[in-house]
DNA sequence: GATGAGCGA
């Protein structure tokens, strides 16, 4: 062999890859042929992944218009509703063995959203709004009054939310500082309320409201539990926000099976 | 079989 690899590969000629816009990867080098000459050869590849596939329907889903409460948003998540968490691939490494890896484009929207602040919708407080300490003692329909409330009461030092002339019911004029408790629960026996009997022993809020919330939007789940064992004492409160759904709820579930138990649900009296 | 907890600073 008169030529030697490493004296025909000078500078310019070291293989070379670079992937376009359009995910077509060039892949350029040099190789010395059988009758000793140099040759350039180019390689064009496109890879077309399965995930991508099913990423673009995902990313046509990320396009439609939002509804509801948050009709008129803009797209992708929003970081007072929703929770960024990793997306993990999952890859065979040559060994044949399975390696997670992190999406680094996901992972960047991840960061992006980590810089914003959880809101609650209902008590503007740094929580998801499920998670909302008042969730369940106030109705839906009065939680933007209550979440300036709220907010004051969680954060009294907090910096006034800007433009708002909202003066809490307690810091009104003339407001009592007792009753207010009371007007929590006329609130509650305002709502269609069910309650449920003859539940066993182990069931949880979680249970009943799973059994419930596909006639509608479920307000509030009392389950009564035993002080000390924590344990259910067989009877429960489901309150709707539609009496229709209660109604419907009510016809569905009454005398119906459930943990080997026949359930009982009728409408429920005010306590008062 | 049963109609919700707490009643306090």
């Amino acid at each position: 062999m008169s030529s030697n690899w490493a004296d025909e590969v000078d500078g310019d000629e070291l293989p070379q890859t670079f992937t376009d816009a359009n995910g077509i990867t060039t892949h350029i080098e040099f190789r010395i042929n059988e009758d000793g000459k140099k040759v350039k050869i180019t390689r064009r590849t496109q890879k077309k992944l399965i995930h991508d596939v099913v990423n673009k329907a995902v990313a046509a889903r990320k396009k439609w218009p939002k509804f509801g409460k948050e009709r008129g948003k803009p797209p992708g998540p929003d970081p007072a509703t929703t929770n960024v968490g990793d997306n993990i691939k999952l890859k065979l490494s040559s060994t044949g063995q399975i390696v997670q890896e992190v999406d680094d484009k996901h992972e960047s929207m991840k960061q992006q959203l980590q810089n914003k602040k959880i809101l609650c919708r209902i008590c503007k407080g740094d929580h998801f709004t499920t998670k909302c300490p008042y969730k369940d003692s106030l109705g839906v329909e009065d939680a933007a009054a209550s979440s300036a409330a709220a907010a004051e009461e969680a954060a009294p030092e907090a910096e006034p939310s800007s433009g708002s002339k909202y003066i809490a019911p307690h810091m009104r004029a003339g407001a009592s500082k007792v009753g207010d408790r009371d007007s929590m629960r006329e609130k509650r026996d305002e709502q269609p309320t069910l309650r449920v009997t003859n539940l066993s022993e182990d069931v949880t809020e979680g249970d009943v409201s799973e059994l419930f919330n596909r006639f509608g939007h479920i307000s509030r789940v009392f389950l009564a539990r035993d002080r000390e064992t924590n344990a259910c004492k067989g009877f429960a409160f489901v309150s709707f926000t539609m009496r229709e759904d209660a109604q419907r709820a009510l016809e569905a579930i009454d005398g119906r099976g459930y943990d080997n138990l026949i359930l009982r649900v009728e409408w429920a009296k005010s306590s008062a």
